[in-house]
DNA sequence: CCTGTGACATAAG
DNA sequence: CCTTATGCCACAG
């Protein structure tokens, strides 16, 4: 085996569909953390590569980044939607509650893959 | 190979 | 919770 695979863009999986998957296990109505998603992928300390994931999402509505928060629970990434409250009416639409970008009752809402997987 | 980037996480103030 | 700084890692060019 070559230790040196540089650009692994073998098999077209990239660490990008594994957020992807990962996302879409995500059941409704729950939520998780870009960290908690990366732990489960192998990649702890690649928190920033999942959220870069979703920007390169773009066009997969199969992937609900409204449930990806950060470890808050806040809606970081709710810029990079289209209307500026269209991540806070999805989860909401879920029934999670959200207050000034904030999840409530996080605690009960988190969704950690390494745990219920 | 090097540089830039990024929707995080953590620490310190 | 805020800002500022650092780390960290995968990907694009």
């Amino acid at each position: 085996m070559k230790e040196n695979d540089n650009t692994r863009s073998e098999s077209g999986t990239s660490f990008f569909e594994r957020v992807y998957e990962v996302a879409k296990l995500i059941p409704h109505g729950r939520v998780t953390s870009y960290g908690a998603i990366a732990k489960y992928l192998g990649a702890a300390r690649s928190a920033r590569m999942v959220g870069w994931a979703m920007n390169a999402c773009g066009g997969r509505e199969d992937v609900p980044a409204h449930r990806v928060v950060n470890r808050k629970g806040i809606l970081t990434g709710k810029h990079h939607f289209q209307g500026t409250n269209l991540m806070q009416q999805l989860l909401e639409s879920e029934g999670i509650e959200v207050l000034d970008n904030q999840i409530q009752n996080l605690d009960t809402l988190f969704w950690d893959p390494m745990k219920e997987l």
